[in-house]
This record gives structure tokens, sequence and C-alpha cells, in this order.
DNA sequence: CCAAGATGCTTGAAGTCTCAAGCATGCAGT
DNA sequence: ACTGCATGCTTGAGACTTCAAGCATCTTGG
């Protein structure tokens, strides 16, 4: 259960540190549960698939390798194995052969989840905003995505496409 | 599908608020998804499982009410019932009759727990510490605390214990 | 005191996610 | 061409969460 590293004593955080971090777990509870709320009675679908169908729906041709969307969604081969299977009941999507490579995939937004896309963002759209967008001024706006890509940089894999690194 | 709210073109995000918004999203779910893998490794139990043991390392006696503890994690009463449930497996938390009401449930922090508990604090406090705190600035922490609780506050029901008021 | 509704918590089923394992294909070195 | 390992993706089982329903206890108004 202990790893070299835990056998010192750490640095535990401090007063302000130990304050925003609280802050931030309160506010990702709330923020996933009231937007999984929100999909899952408008459109039938938590906010992660509703992501993946955001991320297709920029991709050209409306279709990306499954790996490749796994990335860009931050989630597992695995986790989106799973999601695309029920979305391709759903008939939101559809897998797709992929022409150079015998083993791959590609996930293909269909006509009907396009669809549903389009009529899911707009409340999508207003809850986000309502949430936090006119709650910030342009500055906390842009001060919270600093914070956030500095935090999500350091988490990606140093590099995620030189694996030999890692 | 639709509300009426929904009818009128809303307000799409802007270029900055999108990226800010991208950048949360990727950060809360890569932070989730290390968190959860650090403290399943080390500890055996999910992110939220920590934090429902850290609540009750700091209630008096180490106990709060179903409810209670339910709120403080910003999380639901049926989840709560669940964690406890097998969190009571582990032998971490015990149940115990509420005195003053006969419906009511306490959850206790077992010494066993209490032990888990310390002997997962420092490895916890370190990837949190290595994701986060060691990445921002002092000014960053507050600003993003900030943010933070700006959303949170937000998103509890406006009066959470004024119940007629929803 | 009683009925009716509110509150506190739990339950089971269905949905989703994780983890480890597995299959098929690609690729590098010989 | 062949072996051995890497890569791309899927699968099933078990863990966790959600949702709706349920039971028991309080509380309020008559």
């Amino acid at each position: 259960m202990k790893t070299p590293a835990d056998t010192d004593e750490p640095r535990w955080l401090t007063e302000d540190e130990q304050r925003s971090w609280q802050a931030y777990v309160q506010a990702s509870m709330l923020l996933e549960d009231h937007l999984d709320r929100q999909l899952q009675r408008d459109a039938g679908m938590p906010h992660v698939y509703y992501g993946l169908l955001v991320k297709l729906s920029w991709a050209p041709r409306h279709r990306m390798r499954m790996t490749e969307l796994a990335e860009a969604a931050k989630i597992t081969r695995s986790r989106l194995s799973h999601a695309v299977a029920r979305m391709e009941k759903d008939g939101w999507v559809r897998r797709e052969d992929c022409p150079d490579d015998k083993r791959g995939q590609n996930a293909v937004l269909t006509d009907k989840g396009l669809k549903v896309l389009q009529d899911t963002a707009p409340g999508h759209v207003t809850a986000v905003r309502t949430a936090i967008f006119d709650r910030l001024t342009p500055e906390q706006v842009e001060q919270f995505g600093t914070a956030c890509r500095i935090i999500a940089d350091g988490l990606q894999p140093a590099g995620a496409d030189l694996p030999w690194l890692r």
C-alpha cells in the first residue's frame, strides 16, 4: 500500500490550497451531476456521450478512429467501445472498417446522431452558460481556463505520442 | 425534447468560453481518472469514498447523519447508501441508529477506517499536489478556487435548507 | 388523537465504467 | 517468409451510479 515516496511525510495542502481543492471537488461534483441530469432528461444520454457526438461532428467527414476519439475525449478505449456500442443501438453512430488498417474502426456520426446533437445543443449550451459563464467575468473565465489547461497538460502522459518515453 | 426556453436560438459560447470549457472538461476527466486510479490502486476505493471518509474524520465524534454527509459530499442519498453499504463490508464505517430520530442513521468512522485514511492520505495528497498545486502559482490557486466556488454556489439549490423556495 | 403529507433512508434493476484478458492485424528483425 | 512483439479494438465480469419505488417514522392541521 505504500510506495517509497510515501514514507516521507508529504507536504500537506496549505489552508488556501485546501479551500481551493474543496471548492473544485464540490464544483465538479455538482456540475457533472447537473449536466448529466440535464442531458439524460432532454436527450437520454450522459454528458460523456454528448461530448463524443460533438467531437465526431467536428471531425472531417464526421468520422474518427476509435483510439483518436478516445484520446480526444480523454476516456479509455474500453469505455469508448461500450459507449459506441450503446450509441450504435440508438442509431446515433455507426462503426465502419478502416480502409488502411484492418484492425482499425471508424466511429461515424449518423444523420440521426447529428440531428439529436443539433436538437440537444441549445439546451445544453444554455445549461453550461447558466452554470458557469453567466456567473464569471471574462477575466475569471480566462483565469479558470488557464488553470484547467495547466492541470490538463500536466496529466496527459508527457508525450502521449511518444510512448517510448513513458 | 424541447422546452420553451430552448426554442429561441441560445447564446452560444464565445471562442474564449469554448476554450475554457474544453479545458475544464478535459482537466476534470483526466483528474478524476487519475485520482480514482491512484486511490483504487493504493487503497482499494474510488475517490468519492475517500472524500466520505475525510468528511467523517472531520466530524465531531467521527459520525454524521446520512443526509448531512450526502449533502457535504454533494452526492445523492442513494449513492451514499450504496457507498456506506460497501464500506461497511470493509469495516471502515459502521451504521448507528440515531438516538433522537428513529428514522435517522449515523455513519460512523471505525478505527479501521481511520487507519486506512491515515495510511492513504499521504499518497493521495501527493497525487493532488503533483497534479495541481505544484503547477499553479498561489495567485492561480486563488483564482481557480474563486471560480470553482462561484460555480459551486450557483449549483447548490438556492437555499438547500429552504426547500419551500424551490 | 388521527389522517395526510413530509422526511430519512434503503432497495433493486438497469445503465455505465473499470479492469484484465483476449483476438486479430501490423511491423521489425532475421 | 517467420517469429515475436506492438497496436487497435472488443469483451465479460464485477463495481459503482442512477432512477423510481418503497418502508418507516415524524409532523402538521383538524
